[in-house]
DNA sequence: ACAATACATCAGTATATACTGATACAATGA
DNA sequence: TCATTGTATCAGTATATACTGATGTATTGT
């Protein structure tokens, strides 16, 4: 029985909400709630550069968050698990009641 | 009708996730799992240093993400809403099919 | 083959933020 | 009151990482 939780996995899992903790790709995962999209298509929505996005998009492939299917000259991309769409509510969810101190919050910019 | 998710909450919620994505502040959560905690048992529990930790409890604080309630000498912290509990288990519950790729993914570190 | 389109990669810059060590403040007991 | 203990704050340093702009690669149509 251990009296700390395991250290990697508390790295892991930090590291794993990193993948939620930018806003560029919070507004990919959101984007994508709606369905696939090909990565001109999340521009669009998004309004955020495509080498950006293409950068975020990797990130988020690499963590397993998305996943991506190549169609034509274009690739489609999708949340890859239930679970994030989960998370993505849940936080929501959260927000609505600690919104204004995580605003307010100066130790996080 | 937007077409773009409300930019604002997006922002927040990334601010909130990035409450979420350290390691020394998830040690800290972890830890309150267990309980009620003052801030040396935390400190003994997580092994970090007391002003590191002061410092993350003083931003899961303004988060809302932690409550602080002053007993003599001492001051106890507590989750502060069952909801960071879920996001915790639920990201653990993620992170089980996730976790070689967000190891291996090289955009976060 | 060539041009056009879709996407990915990379270097460089700027910012965010975690951590340490020193110090300040607060509460208690002698 | 003074010393001790518990907690908070702060400046400085080091690192992480988001973003831009330029360029590379892949796919398709002519």
């Amino acid at each position: 029985m251990l009296l700390t939780a395991n250290p990697t996995s508390i790295a892991l899992q930090a590291k794993l909400f990193r993948g939620f903790a930018d806003p560029s790709r919070l507004s990919i995962m959101e984007t994508l709630r709606d369905g696939e999209m090909t990565v001109s298509e999340i521009v669009e929505a998004t309004q955020l550069s495509q080498s950006n996005i293409s950068n975020h998009l990797a990130c988020l492939r690499d963590c397993g968050l998305v996943a991506a299917e190549q169609d034509g000259r274009y690739v489609r991309y999708r949340l890859s698990d239930p679970r994030v769409e989960q998370l993505l509510a849940l936080a929501d969810e959260l927000l609505g009641d600690v919104a204004r101190g995580v605003y307010e919050c100066v130790h996080l910019k």
